[in-house]
DNA sequence: GAAGTCACG
DNA sequence: ACGTACGTGACTTCA
């Protein structure tokens, strides 16, 4: 019996609660209505006055305004709750026909029924099983941390002469430019105030002692107050671990976003952030985590769309990608590639992903504009299949009024054939860059799909935890360690059959850090 | 609630 | 000539 209903995640983790365990098939009218449009909101009441033209009675007409006074659902007499929830199941059934529709005349029919339908209980799994995280750990970090941060602080209201809100860049805008007079011609952010920003400051940080500290202090108390402090607040009385919620309706080019908290923006690049890692930790001592990550999963996907012969044949021979790329672009042997030129090709290949222009090359590199005009028609000189592809995004875009990803994902581009120069670009660069990020996306998700239903098939300890776009994160019990090791890879490689191979990065660990 | 900033892929 | 890299979420300040 098919179950419709809108939001179907949330009400799965519900019944969990009480060992109810809702089977397949699935229809949610929240992911339909996600791969109709992703650009636009999906919240039943905005969907069931455009499409139903009705409005439903108001959640705060039953349990008053958001706020301390808000009353729970339980304080409601169950007649009214009655018809509140059987409304809401009413309209859930109904913008089904409406979308039923939708789904085929827009092409998504397809990757609604493989794809995001067998991700509900696919997430939902991983938002039960939830992650261990070490807060004993993290409450000495919490020290550590509190420690330096205070010295900085004093070193930083020496230099500045005063003290003031280190958190308020207002202020300190004032402190750096107008006290302290760094500059003459201060960089100002959209609404005219001073931008303190790291980019801004990164370029001052020889002009001044006072810039390093308050570089340095600025990452630190991000770092403390994000994570080393909150992670811990977040961890579960009744399981321990901390559950993440995985969005599958938010982001335009068919991404998951990840929040309360944010488990797909955890610190990596620098000495202090890793230290935040190490804090997530397996269930216990029989187990492990392991780590998956796609290797150049989006350049392999753009590689292999664009029929680029050149990225293409250095993908099928397993060459580092970047060096590949600046032995073409500067004309030299691949061992004779410095570190620069690596740096500088990686950050072309990076800006192709993204839609690049001279002008956001030269921000990213210290390459002057001309000379990232030049780099940028090297490039596709030594890559034409690319420069191809994006034209022709492009067009289809224009034609069309939407791109789409390998499995059909679709994304409309309202703007690109804007009269708006500003806004026309935006929707180019949305047109080259939206199939790429979101064929990765289709990518990880059938691979997610397969690993869950071979885990659940085989019964196995072990668990998905967590998908960071291009990574998968298991729980792995010692015992499984080949058996899961050998399935993930296996998995994710063959996800799907494209022009050069997938290959991903494994690894196990006692905590997410060593894992990497 | 907007703006500014910064953590990640 | 003009303003620009793609996609997110969380925290703090300030009007």
């Amino acid at each position: 019996m098919i179950k419709v209903g809108h939001n179907l995640k949330f009400d799965i983790k519900v019944l969990y609660k009480y060992d109810i365990d809702v089977v397949e098939p699935l229809y949610d009218t929240m992911v339909a209505h996600y791969l109709i449009n992703p650009d636009m909101r999906h919240n039943l009441d905005t969907l069931s006055e455009s499409y139903l033209n009705y409005t439903p009675i108001s959640i705060e007409s039953l349990i008053g305004k958001k706020g301390k006074n808000q009353k729970s659902m339980r304080d409601i007499p169950i007649e009214e709750v009655t018809n509140y929830a059987s409304e809401d199941a009413d309209l859930s059934f109904q913008l089904k026909q409406i979308f039923d529709e939708g789904l085929k005349s827009n092409g998504v029919k397809q990757i609604f029924d493989d794809i995001e339908i067998p991700m509900i209980k696919v997430l939902s799994d991983m938002e039960k099983e939830g992650i261990n995280i070490d807060s004993k750990y993290l409450n000495k970090l919490d020290i550590e941390f509190e420690k330096e941060l205070n010295t900085l602080k004093k070193e930083i209201f020496n230099q500045s002469g005063e003290e003031f809100n280190l958190n308020s860049p207002k202020q300190l805008g004032n402190i750096l430019f107008d006290k302290l007079k760094l500059v003459s011609k201060p960089k100002k952010t959209k609404t005219g105030q001073y931008s303190t920003s790291e980019e801004v400051l990164s370029n001052l940080a020889n002009n001044h002692e006072i810039i390093r500290s308050i570089l340095e202090w600025r990452s630190l108390d991000k770092l403390q107050n994000t994570y080393v402090r909150s992670l811990p607040n977040e961890v579960s009385d009744k399981t321990n671990k901390i559950h993440t919620r995985f969005n599958q309706t938010v982001t335009t080019t068919g991404r998951l976003s990840s929040n309360n908290p944010n488990l797909q923006n955890i610190p990596i690049r620098t000495k202090n952030g890793q230290k935040i890692r190490k804090a997530f930790i397996p269930r216990n001592s029989k187990f492990e985590l392991m780590a998956a990550d796609y290797s150049q999963i989006e350049l392999r996907v753009i590689a292999s769309i664009s029929k680029d012969e050149n990225m293409i044949d250095a993908f099928i021979k397993n060459q580092d990608i970047h060096t590949m790329t600046a032995s073409k672009i500067y004309n030299v042997d691949p061992d004779e590639v410095t570190r620069e030129q690596r740096g500088n090709a990686k950050t072309v290949n990076f800006g192709i992903i993204y839609g690049v222009s001279a002008f956001g090359l030269s921000q990213q590199t210290n390459l002057t504009r001309s000379e990232s005009k030049l780099m940028i028609d090297n490039y596709f000189e030594n890559y034409p299949g690319l420069k191809t592809y994006m034209s022709s995004q492009i067009d289809y875009a224009r034609n069309k009024g939407y791109v789409e990803t390998i499995m059909g994902r679709r994304r409309y581009l309202q703007n690109i054939n804007s009269q708006n120069g500003m806004l026309r670009s935006g929707a180019e660069r949305n047109a080259i860059n939206a199939p790429i990020q979101g064929s990765a996306a289709d990518i990880i998700k059938i691979a997610m799909i397969r690993i869950h239903n071979e885990f659940q098939k085989q019964s196995l300890k072990s668990k998905m935890l967590l998908q960071v776009h291009d990574e998968l994160v298991f729980d792995v019990h010692n015992s499984e360690k080949e058996l899961v090791k050998k399935i993930v890879k296996t998995t994710m490689e063959s996800a799907v059959k494209l022009d050069v191979p997938l290959r991903i990065d494994l690894e196990f660990g006692k905590n997410w850090l060593e894992a990497h």
